[in-house]
DNA sequence: ACTTCGCGCAACTATTTAGTTGCATTTCAG
DNA sequence: CTGAAATGCAACTAAATAGTTGCGCGAAGT
């Protein structure tokens, strides 16, 4: 047992992308690098606490993993989950796209 | 401005995926059928109601459309926001590997 | 005409979530 | 050793969310 997340549904995985705050760390974490949690916290307009909360969220969601460097915690990015997140997506209007061949098929007969 | 949602952020985008009822609606109105709010509730372990509420998530998020036909009200998939949702990934995930590729660029000069 | 079915609307409750503040702890710098 | 920096922990508040129930209304069936 390695994954800790998305075990059955991916509904916790879209909760957690599913808010502006953590979506826009998803997308800063995105270029590879590493960052203490008062780096992230400088541009932001919130309090380092509440960065900090959202970035466990990420982190039980299996999108973030962090190492403490020092008296520091630097949080980086998890890609799987977001191709787990893709390869969802991707199954539904898989699935949605052969119905509706299915269906026009028989209209077309 | 044919767009209602997915304006700027792909984050309510997100969010209305956040939660097993609604991911289980998707998947249910993915094999292209339509369907009435009681039968979609026939199922359901809650009220009618509340997925009257899951439904209006939905479709804020543009991912079903409802028509009305006589005294029922008919839920179908739309699957764009889909799409939408699974590029934004997919541009994250890219950013990711190009980043990375160059990181080990430097790395192994 | 009367009844029943499918919904929508509104009020209400309970839980979760997003955010804050204050304080203790560990680590680094001088 | 002393002080400042970076973080974690805990308590608290406010707002959003998920769910319920009750009721009224228009559409269908008989």
């Amino acid at each position: 047992m390695a994954n800790a997340a998305a075990d059955t549904s991916p509904a916790p995985l879209f909760a957690a992308l599913g808010d502006p705050t953590r979506l826009g760390l998803v997308d800063t974490l995105s270029d590879g690098t590493t960052r203490s949690i008062s780096q992230l916290a400088e541009g932001a307009q919130m309090s380092r606490q509440a960065l900090t909360k959202h970035l466990k969220v990420l982190e039980s969601a299996g999108l973030v993993a962090n190492d403490r460097v020092g008296r520091e915690t630097h949080y980086r990015l998890q890609p799987e989950q977001l191709g787990a997140a893709r390869d969802y997506l991707d199954s539904v209007s898989a699935h949605w796209d052969a119905a509706i061949r299915r269906l026009k098929g028989f209209l077309e007969e």
